[in-house]
RNA sequence: GGCGACAUAGCCAAGUGGUAAGGCAGAGGACUGCAAAUCCUUUAUCCCCGGUUCGAAUCCGGGUGUCGCCUCCA
């Protein structure tokens, strides 16, 4: 089996062969710490997230990097309004950052390296950049000159004269040419301002990702990835850059997510609808969110409205309850079989291999999850008609899903923990009453237990009982 | 204006040549004291019009509609 990736430098599935395997190296542009993550940043962040999980399933060594843009215009601006200093604010949105990202079970790149600690590297390349004769010293500034670096537009597919027509130049700019871009910002009053060259001033937006993706990657990188909006005019940039400076191929594969939007509309500060995501986890389960956003293929764009949360949350606790079932048929599991054991055994092997195959076009996650449906549904079949269960099965199914779950992780697979004391009376005394066929009491146990979080399923092989899922 | 993406059931969403995965919601049924969970059954002229083909949701042409990029943006 092959896997194949869309390209959107060659807007082409390619078969995915790295520089040197088994490593790969993957760059993933990291947020401006600026604010709080919204759900978009989420997005993009969970799949690659994810992207960086099935390669290693998949036997290769990823060394991924993502940074966090800890100073630009942004930056200082938001500092202002809040009072803090640019570094102040970056360790206090970089805190936030990490804080979210936990939450939504998304695990840190291998580096995360910051713009500001890499100073160094960025002089160098824009030196770099200036002996290639593709920048230049403008009004305290030094540009990229989009025009003398061939290449420009290959990735966004636009030639430079189009590009041209909806370019501007901001007052106070001294760029040469529209399309040119900033490398190096000189020092204004009052900002954050580092030495070099060309006088104290601080990195374009641009520059640090392509001086960071080399510096720790190498000058040929396998992967890069970021949101679609990233396309243009920074990954462009990017691409000018690097190749500009060591007449080497960046990146091998681009990869971008899909834009989210927020009830048919694209999350903007001016409609007032930016979701961050810890708003959102004060009324959604992260698990939820996640499974969400991986229900839909990650080039897709995707609406989040309250109404589709709600179907990913139910959808999602299916597959969770089938998981917490197999927990609960456990105890009561031996050897003894009932002949279905070998028909389910199958349906998990071709799961298994239709879920890869899934993953294996494109990080297809929508028609990998759709496969542990079909797969659970086996299950439960068993469940319903195979008691008194075959443990060996049991622990095949759960142990399939613990791996899958190590890549997706959209459910919480773990031995249901016991009642306390109190509970578990009280279970004993609704049973009491059922078997006196009580109703009446039997029912108003239930109903208190209810109450305090604990759902009862009276099943053929006794009752058992599960937490009220969460929100 | 340039470039591009998308249009599949009430909703979400896979599927790139051989007569439509999966989920949510709904309806009916089985199981249950009742529930819950689960299982079974059930819902699609694949936006429209042409064309290519033995055969098209899938390829080509033309419409229509929605969205995005071209400007900071994930």
């Amino acid at each position: 089996m092959t896997l194949k990736l869309y390209n959107t430098l060659t807007r082409c599935k390619e078969e995915f062969k790295p520089l040197a395997p088994p490593l790969v190296t993957f760059y993933v542009c990291g947020p401006t710490v600026y604010d709080y993550i919204h759900i978009g940043n989420a997005r993009v962040f969970i799949v690659f997230d994810v992207v960086r999980r099935y390669l290693n399933y998949r036997g290769y060594r990823v060394k991924m990097v993502q940074n966090y843009t800890d100073i630009d215009d942004k930056m200082i601006q938001r500092a202002r309004e809040e009072g803090l200093t640019v570094a102040e604010l970056a360790h206090k949105y970089i805190t936030a950052y990490e804080d979210d990202a936990a939450r939504l079970r998304i695990r840190p790149a291998d580096l995360q390296p910051r713009a500001t600690e890499h100073i160094e590297p960025i002089v160098k390349l824009i030196q770099r950049l200036e002996e290639q004769g593709l920048a230049y010293h403008s009004g305290g500034d030094v540009y990229f000159n989009a025009g003398g670096f061939p290449g420009y537009g290959q990735l966004s597919h636009q030639a430079p004269d189009e590009l041209l027509a909806g370019a501007r130049v901001e007052p106070g700019e001294w760029k040469k040419n529209p399309l040119d871009f900033t490398l190096w910002k000189g020092r204004k009053e009052g900002e954050p301002a580092w030495e070099s060259p060309w006088g104290k001033g601080r990195p374009g937006w641009h520059i640090e990702c392509s001086s960071m993706a080399m510096h720790y990657l190498g000058e040929t990188i396998d992967l890069h990835a970021g949101g679609a909006d990233l396309i243009f005019p920074h990954h462009e940039n990017e691409i000018a850059q690097s190749t500009g400076a060591t007449g080497k191929l960046f990146t091998r594969y681009w990869l971008h997510a899909g834009y989210l939007n927020i009830e048919e509309k694209k999350m903007s500060k001016s409609l007032g609808n930016v979701l961050t995501v810890r708003r959102l986890l004060e009324e959604y389960n992260p698990l939820d969110l996640r499974f969400f956003i991986l229900s839909a293929h990650y080039r897709s764009p995707l609406n989040f409205s309250r109404e589709l949360i709600g179907q990913a949350r139910a959808g999602r606790e299916r597959l969770q309850e089938f998981v917490d079932n197999l927990y609960r048929a456990l105890p009561g599991a031996g050897t003894e079989t009932t002949g279905l054991e070998e028909k389910i055994r199958s349906e998990l092997i071709s799961a298994w291999r239709r879920f890869d195959e899934a993953m294996d076009d494109d990080f297809n996650t929508a028609a990998a999850i759709a496969v542990l449906f079909e797969l659970a549904r086996e299950g439960n079949i068993y469940l319903q008609k195979g008691h008194p269960y075959q443990r060996e099965l049991l622990e095949q199914l759960l142990n399939y899903f613990r791996e899958v779950n190590e890549l997706f992780e959209i459910l919480e697979i773990r031995k249901p923990v016991s009642l306390d004391e109190e509970l578990r009376r009280m279970i004993a005394r609704r049973e009491e009453a059922r078997r006196k066929k009580d109703w009446a009491l039997a029912d108003h146990i239930r109903n208190e237990l209810q109450a305090r979080g604990i759902i009862l399923e009276d099943t053929p092989h006794g009752t058992r009982w599960k937490h009220k899922p969460g929100r």
